[in-house]
DNA sequence: CCGGCCTGATTGATCGATCATTGCTTGACC
DNA sequence: GGTCAAGCAATGATCGATCAATCAGGCCGG
């Protein structure tokens, strides 16, 4: 019996396209890509060492994805921020994590409340600054956090909401890491997510929602300043 | 002083992905583009006589907006519609469509009330079948009638709003489209859009609300059995 | 000195050839 | 008859050359 050639092969097969997409929204997310910053189909190419092709497919689907912006023959941006955005989609936010923690809350079964209970734990032990040595922000706190709101709205039933959260969360991890970069990080005295998951565990909807709904604008609060003084 | 050699020009310079884009889209909203379609890449390029590269282009956008699916080295295809993913478009478009009014209710000025008067008065008298003698829906309805449901959440102060208004306006259209392709309409014997407009106008927002998640589940509820029953 | 046209350089968009992967077909083998 | 794998299209992905639009200076007439 023949072995096959080919080894690493189980369900792993990606592009190019995809890679780069991966790569560059992750660079846009933590702001290593600063909003504003031209996206040079050639420069990227080279930066990657490949051909215009996939850089401009992934080009293109960070663009329907609002995280670049594009102009027909005018290229690539990585997308401006500012503060109506971020009052927009601060907004948006609210409402829609809102919903989708109500009815999880209403629909949510005593798995929703474990994976909640441990999204919460996990998070609160991952440090957010690296270990390894280097400075920054932890990835992994970064995936902990958004596991933990995601967690909060899974039971809601509704594909497109969590979906739709998913989404608005990334948007706004990208101001966040704006803000971290200038310095501006949060003390959090009160553990907001902790008792957002009491609330939500205790099944009162009210409270969870209004807890939520601070915690997200208490966020935007700090990062308004921020993009306000930029120089874009 | 010579002239320009070229004329057409003004604001009006193309690309050619950005025109297959629509193309396919619009081809994939109203139909002529079933549902699980392979998006041959090569056979396209033949159709629209072009290079592959803004087929490829456009191919991506369509994907992350939800109307193409793609996988890895496995290509594209329209999207599948499916029982499920109406009742979840439905439900969103309900909670969106009933935030955005509720709010443009609240905040509207005099200028959106003429807004969705006027709205409402083109979607009337524009018929539903083409007059151009050829047979089947009339484009100027549909937009009438997208124009329409835009204006009614035009007021809402929330730019995420009313473009997810929109997006989300564009997918139910397809599922229109597919009960309209299998000989489903709607007799729509009470006007209801006629009906919205008055609440709106009337500042009912509970009834005006009420009227218009009951418009969009009635649709949905026609669509439903035409969905269900697709061979794919 | 200012505004506008021309020109070259830069960058974006497109093309068609080429490479790689998938999935089907075929045929040996059990 | 069934299984498996090599071989073979068919199709997707990528490449680098080429075409085209935009942008930045420089020149000229006013």
């Amino acid at each position: 019996m023949r072995q096959r050639m080919v080894v690493a092969d189980p369900e792993g097969k990606i592009t190019r396209a995809s890679a780069i997409y991966a790569e560059l929204r992750g660079a846009i997310l933590d702001g290593t890509l600063a909003p504003g910053v031209r996206l040079n189909v050639r420069e990227l190419s080279a930066r990657f060492d490949t051909g215009l092709s996939p850089v401009r497919e992934a080009l293109n689907r960070l663009a329907m994805e609002g995280f670049a912006a594009h102009a027909d023959n005018r290229g690539f941006v990585v997308s401006p921020v500012s503060v109506p955005e971020l009052e927009d989609l601060t907004q948006a936010r609210c409402w829609v994590n809102e919903l989708g923690l109500r009815r999880s809350i209403a629909l949510g079964d005593a798995g929703w409340e474990e994976a909640v209970l441990v999204a919460c734990h996990r998070l609160s032990r991952t440090p957010r600054e690296r270990t390894d040595g280097a400075t920054g922000p932890n990835p992994a706190w970064n995936a902990a956090h958004k596991a933990f709101h995601q967690a909060l709205v899974s039971a809601c039933g509704s594909k497109w909401l969590i979906d739709t959260c998913s989404q608005l969360f990334d948007s706004a991890e990208r101001y966040r890491s704006l803000a971290r970069l200038a310095g501006v990080s949060r003390s959090d005295p009160r553990d907001e997510h902790r008792e957002i998951m009491t609330a939500a565990l205790d099944r009162d909807a009210d409270r969870a929602a209004a807890l939520l709904t601070e915690h997200f604008q208490r966020t935007a609060h700090l990062v308004r300043t921020v993009v306000g003084n930029r120089p874009g």
